[in-house]
DNA sequence: GTGCCTGCAAACAATTTGCAGGGGG
DNA sequence: CCCCCTGCAAATTGTTTGCAGGCAC
């Protein structure tokens, strides 16, 4: 999906193109954090201090759902990707942050069983280079219930 | 990971191997459906009808963090999956239903920007044979605000 | 017996919605 | 000037936790 006008595509389709929702486009598309609605929030207040979090909410939603940008479900709940070109995800399960990485595989097999695949979606796990370097060798964490622990 | 042996293992960490735990685990081994803690509460109570669902929770955690069931998240909440070998899903964005298919593609260039990735997870998104048959050709949906939609 | 497990209910957190007013086009 | 969009607050939903007993081992 390329990188379109949000002004004249959004107008097209009678949607405006408010303060706000600007704001929250351009604060999505300026990092590759992939942030938390939250996060947008308190990013976008730098710029409109009055901007509630329903609206990042509602504007999230419609730009994702225009293809403006990209939401991701995850163990740590819902965030937003401003790089809508194909590509999956690494999660450093050590420090929690999440890198964008190129595509590695191309799709296979598209029509098993009769299936119709129109997307597809990876997310790899591990330790990235930083958290190798300095913890010791790999390790597999386990846990016994717990809170589920959130990534900032 | 293999299907370990559920009372021995769980013993040999001193926990105990209680009714509602086997019944929660042979709940989730039995279907394919991918259930929520809810539809495995559901379930559960036709044979324990007094297991609440804080108890659902807690167990589908703990079976998950011994490896006796897999825990996903994605668009549709939390789900689990009696099937522990490694496989990937497919969505039907029409029906809802999720299917296991076997993992078509191998980790490829493992350690790309010095990642080392400890596990991989890919959803396939599109349309089953059955409702090919049924609607019409390829669909892309696209919903304004709203609902998130929730499958059953 | 000891301590893990359980049910119940309350607490929590993340996300969504209702409503009346405001401003973009 | 119409109606989409917004702020605020309340509502919802999914998940977790505290606590007093119960039962597996």
């Amino acid at each position: 999906m390329p990188r379109h006008e949000p002004g004249a595509s959004l107008r097209a389709r009678g949607m405006r193109f408010t303060a706000p929702r600007r704001v929250i486009l351009d604060v999505v598309r300026a990092t590759d954090a992939h942030p938390s609605a939250a996060i947008v929030h308190r990013l976008v207040r730098r710029r409109l201090p009055h901007v509630s979090l329903a609206t990042v909410y509602r504007n999230l939603r419609t730009l994702a759902s225009e293809g403006f940008l990209l939401e991701r479900t995850g163990a740590d709940g819902l965030r937003f990707d401003g790089n809508t070109a194909p590509h999956d995800h690494f999660t450093c399960v050590a420090c929690g942050r999440v890198f964008d990485v190129p595509r590695l595989r191309r799709r296979a097999a598209s029509s098993r069983a009769g299936f119709e695949i129109l997307e597809q979606r990876t997310e790899l796990y591990g330790r990235c280079a930083r958290c190798r370097a300095r913890g010791g060798p790999s390790t597999t964490r386990r846990r016994r219930h717990g809170r589920r622990e959130r990534s900032a």
